[in-house]
RNA sequence: GGUCCCGUCGUCUAGUGGCCCAGGACGCCGCCCUCUCAAGGCGGUAACGCCGGUUCGACUCCGGUCGGGACUACCA
């Protein structure tokens, strides 16, 4: 346990910290790469830190954008169980977790560093910039034009009114770091311009306000998106301009990003990214926690199923993979299919309730009867859905009113036609005439009737399709008996003649 | 263009020089079970990108090559 893979060298302080990117919902991709911080820091013992990129963002900022941010985020990682222990709900030692509530820290350090020479002005305008990158040879890197004005050039740019940008003046050399996924990388400076820290109006940018919060939280290991790497060297050489000891510099790991069917990055453009989705469409937390850990991580048994404790248990940096992976919609169903299973009777029973209210078959506060179809209707579905979303259909003919029932009409022409008719009145018979009202019984009668009736005796399958649909209104659906059984007789006798009376003659 | 990263079945992965003519999972195909639809059980399909080198031995190490991707902002 002394590797820094498994974070046992940091044992106890290992702080991980996530920041969303701004924009209202989160994605899957940077969910999955929350769910490896997060259990990283929880494998560890150590502090998952949510913080949140509120400055400049694509929102312009407001105030009301910002409180969407924090409320998509907070939704999110709650519903996959990512509870973190500092952010900007609760606050935390190294607060304000918000970089609106931190512009002051980042002017701070902004002065220090142009007092320290790390920092200078920029006076040229974007149309310069651009005028000469088209004329400079292929590199569009920043020329470093204003590293070296004189005093009269400054007051000359003064004079015209230009407002200047602060730029972090890139050492000469390169920087070496080791990452903990990807092995020792170096970097020539050349390769890093001297970015923009602030602009010209005060807002701290990226380059800056990353660096800064990651040094002032003492986070010890930045885990991002490999799309961060090449960021990495300028936060280096930013820590060092703050002073910051090397060895309490972060260390750093940059998870492979999830790739589309078309094998590009995840993005806005690919219709399986926005996690909310998942929730709305009858996905179980279980089921994405566990896929998107799948993608990349393994345990060591190599179970491709395992819970968030697992997880946890068993996570280390050194098992994750450094490619891409594929984000795969069929797999994540299989799974959820098999994480729904795996469900207490009563959890599943409580998880379907929402889905049944929204389809409109219940409304909450649930009356005593519905409690009783839903506990008892549940177990005959859960082993047959593969999302939440199916439930409604399953269970509409337990749960819809008696006057509202119909067979669908495409099943109903499909199975109710004349020949239904001999099949129909055996089982309403046989069904009125039964002592008890158990499934067992049921089950018995039915074949009983279906099979051994009058008439020409067509096969226990076709014969029994037609009571299906009369009763259940379905051709597909929970076992027949056992739905009977909790219809009761008189709802079922009564479906059933209903259905021989819309016979066709 | 430049800099950097990645490359095992269709997909997710196991594999850290012999245990691998490559194992598991999803998908797909077939069979069994069966009152529908599922679930479950059994079996099958299918991969180390390519070329060299190191080695008694390479999926594993090295070099090259090809392919994919990221970054290259006064966005975060």
């Amino acid at each position: 346990m002394t590797d820094p893979w498994s974070g046992g060298q940091y044992a106890g302080s290992v702080r991980v910290r996530f920041a969303p990117s701004p924009g209202g919902h989160l994605h899957v991709d940077e969910l999955r790469t929350a769910l490896f911080g997060w259990a990283f820091a929880r494998h560890t013992g150590g502090a998952f830190v949510l913080s949140i990129d509120d400055v400049d963002g694509p929102g312009d900022g407001t105030a009301e954008v910002a409180e969407e941010h924090v409320a998509a985020a907070r939704e999110a990682l709650h519903w996959l169980g990512l509870n973190w222990d500092e952010g900007p709900d609760q606050g935390g030692p190294y607060g304000p977790y918000r970089q609106s509530e931190r512009i002051e820290l980042y002017h701070q350090w902004a002065q220090r560093f142009l007092d320290t020479g790390y920092a200078y002005w920029c006076y040229c305008s974007p149309e310069e910039l651009a005028a000469r990158h088209e004329s400079g040879a292929g590199t569009s890197d920043y020329d470093r034009y204003c590293r070296t004005l004189t005093p009269d050039q400054v007051q000359a740019y003064l004079a015209e009114g230009r407002q200047p940008v602060l730029r972090f003046r890139m050492p000469d050399g390169s920087t070496t770091f080791t990452d903990l996924l990807g092995g020792e990388l170096t970097v020539d400076h050349q390769a890093v311009p001297d970015f923009v820290l602030m602009h010209a109006d005060g807002r701290p940018l990226h380059g800056l306000t990353s660096a800064v919060d990651d040094a002032t939280m003492r986070i010890s290991h930045v885990i991002r998106d490999t799309s961060q790497l090449p960021a990495t060297p300028r936060e280096l050489a930013v820590y060092r301009a703050m002073g910051l000891p090397e060895d309490q510099f972060p260390v750093f790991a940059h998870v492979a990003g999830l790739v589309g069917e078309d094998g590009e990055k995840l993005s806005r453009h690919h219709a399986v990214t926005a996690i909310d989705r998942y929730r709305r469409d009858g996905f179980v937390p279980e089921a994405l926690d566990n896929y998107l850990a799948s993608l990349g991580w393994s345990p060591e048994d190599g179970r491709a199923e395992f819970t968030v404790d697992d997880l946890v248990g068993g996570f280390d940096l050194a098992r994750v993979r450094t490619s891409a992976a594929e984000f795969d919609p069929a797999e994540l169903e299989t799974l959820n299919g098999t994480k729904i299973r795996a469900l207490t009777p009563a959890d599943f029973a409580r998880r379907i309730v929402p889905f049944l209210a929204q389809s409109g078959l219940v409304t909450e506060p649930l009356s005593s009867d519905q409690m009783w179809f839903i506990r008892d209707g549940a177990p005959l579905i859960q082993d047959r859905i593969t999302r939440l979303t199916e439930v409604p259909a399953q269970l509409a003919f337990l749960l819809v009113p008696d006057p509202g029932f119909h067979p669908q009409p495409a099943d109903a022409a499909a199975v109710l036609t004349a020949e239904a008719a001999t099949p129909l009145k055996a089982a309403a018979e046989a069904l009125a005439a039964l002592p008890d009202w158990t499934a067992e019984a049921i089950e018995q009668a039915l074949s009983a009737a279906l099979v051994d009736g009058p008439g020409p005796g067509p096969g226990p399958e076709a014969a029994r399709t037609p009571v299906q649909v009369a009763v259940t209104g379905r051709r597909e659906g929970p076992p027949l008996p056992g739905s009977l059984a909790l219809l009761g007789r008189e709802r079922t006798l009564a479906r059933l003649a209903s259905a021989q009376a819309s016979l066709p003659s």
